[in-house]
DNA sequence: AAAAGTCTGTTGCATTTGCAACAAAAACGT
DNA sequence: ACGTTTTTGTTGCAAATGCAACAGACTTTT
C-alpha cells in the first residue's frame, strides 16, 4: 500500500495534478468579495490557486472571528470546513485571488480507475480540516492572551523552520483569529517585547526565548 | 449519485455494517485507561461501541484540556483528529468502554468494489471532524464565560431538539473542555441562574430565554 | 460500612482582560 | 500625488476572570 503524504495543503506539482484531473471551474476575486458562502446548500469544494482568503464569521454585535485562513494549494468547503447553522460562515478574498472550485461529491467519491489523486486529495481534506483545527483548537485553548499569543507564535516558528518569522495574518486579524481584544494584545505583545520572550515589529516576530505555554 | 448522509456519528445499523465490513480489532479498557496516544506512529481509527471517551492533552503545569469527547459511534485516530508535536495527545477511557480498532489506510483507501460503507466511512470521518472542530472553536472563540456557555448549551439543545438537556460532560469536564476556571464556570451558571436566562442543576440544564451570543 | 476519590458549589481578592478613545504610520485606490 | 482606509500602537478605567481555599454531596472501591 502506498504512503500516503504528510502535507496540509498541495504542492506546485500536485496543484497542477488537481487541476488535470478535476477540470476545475476557475474563479477570480477582488478583495473583499465573497468567495463561498459555507451554507446547507454549499456543495462546493474550493482551492486557493492564488491570493489570500479567510473564512469568516460575524455576530449580530459585530465580533468578527477568523475561524481560519487560506493560501496557495489550501482547500476549503462547507462539507470539511467548520460552519454553523447561526452566523453565516464566509469565505472572502483577503487579497485578489484566485480559486478553483469542484463539486465535493466528485471528490469524496473515489473515480473508476481508483485514481492515486483522488485518494490523495481525501487524506488531504481529513489532514488539511485536522491540522488547522488542531492549531486553532490549541491555540484558543490557552487560558491567557500570553498562551495564546506564544502557542501560535511557536507553531507558525516550528512550520516555518525559523525562529523569525512573518506572521500570515496582520495584527488586527491575529487578533481576530485568536479571539481577544486588539488593544489587549497589543499590550501583552509590549510585554512580550519588554521581557525579551520575542522580538517584533508589526508582524514581524523573532522568539528569543521558549516558553513553557 | 447517491445523496451523502448528514450525521456525525454512526447509528446502530451503521455500526454493525462496520463491524462486518472491517472486521476490527475488538478492546476493552476500564476508567483512566489510556485508549491511543495520537502520535506520529498512530495509524489506527478507533471507534467507541461502548462507553465514553476523552481526548485530553495536560501542559506542563498540569493544565488539562479536554479537546473532544466520544459516545458510542464516534470515531478518532491521529489522522483526522486534532493533535499536536508538543504536548501528547490521549485518548482514555472515562468510563469503561468498548473500542474498534482498524488500519487508517485500509479505511481511507477505496477497496476493490468502491463499496459503499468505504465512502459512507469516508464522508463520516471528514464530517465528525468538521463539526467537533466546528463546534469547538466556536465555543472557544466566545470571549466571555458566559458567551461560550450559552455556545455551547445551544449547541447541544439543537442536537437534542429540546431546550431540556443533561450534558455529556460533567461540569468539571465542562470546564476543561471550554477552557476556563471551573469556579468562574460556577459563578457564570449561577448569574444565568439567577437572570433566568438558564435553569439548571448539576449538569441539567434547561434554556429559557434565547440570548444573542 | 468505611474510606477514598470525584463532583458540585461558594467566596474574597489580585490580576488580567476588554472597552473606549485617540493618534500616527502605512497601504491602497484613483 | 492626494485623500481614504487600514493597520499599528497607546492609555485609563471598569469589568470579568483566574486563583486559592474550603465544604458538603455523591460515587466508587476496598
Amino acid at each position: 500500500m502506498k504512503t500516503l503524504y504528510p502535507l496540509s495543503s498541495f504542492n506546485k506539482t500536485e496543484l497542477e495534478g488537481f487541476e488535470k484531473c478535476f477540470c476545475p471551474v476557475v474563479r477570480s476575486y477582488s478583495r473583499g468579495e465573497v468567495i463561498m458562502r459555507l451554507d446547507e446548500e454549499n456543495n462546493y469544494v474550493g482551492v486557493i490557486a492564488s491570493g489570500t482568503a479567510h473564512l469568516v464569521t460575524t455576530t449580530f454585535d459585530g465580533t468578527k472571528t477568523i475561524i481560519d485562513y487560506f493560501e496557495p494549494g489550501n482547500i476549503f468547503g462547507r462539507r470539511f470546513s467548520p460552519c454553523t447553522q447561526i452566523d453565516p460562515y464566509l469565505v472572502t478574498a483577503k487579497t485578489k485571488c484566485t480559486v478553483w472550485l469542484v463539486e465535493y461529491e466528485r471528490v469524496i467519491t473515489c473515480c473508476e480507475k481508483r485514481c492515486e489523486k483522488h485518494i490523495r486529495l481525501i487524506d488531504l481534506m481529513i489532514l488539511t480540516m485536522a491540522r488547522r483545527a488542531q492549531l486553532h483548537v490549541e491555540v484558543l485553548g490557552k487560558r491567557s492572551i500570553r498562551g495564546k499569543l506564544m502557542s501560535y507564535f511557536s507553531h507558525i516558528s516550528r512550520s516555518r523552520e525559523s525562529r523569525t518569522f512573518v506572521l500570515p495574518l496582520s495584527l488586527s486579524d491575529l487578533a481576530d483569529y485568536i479571539s481577544v481584544d486588539r488593544s489587549a494584545m497589543m499590550r501583552e505583545i509590549k510585554n512580550l517585547n519588554n521581557e525579551k520572550i520575542i522580538v517584533s515589529h508589526a508582524n514581524k516576530v523573532t522568539i528569543l526565548k521558549d516558553v513553557n505555554v
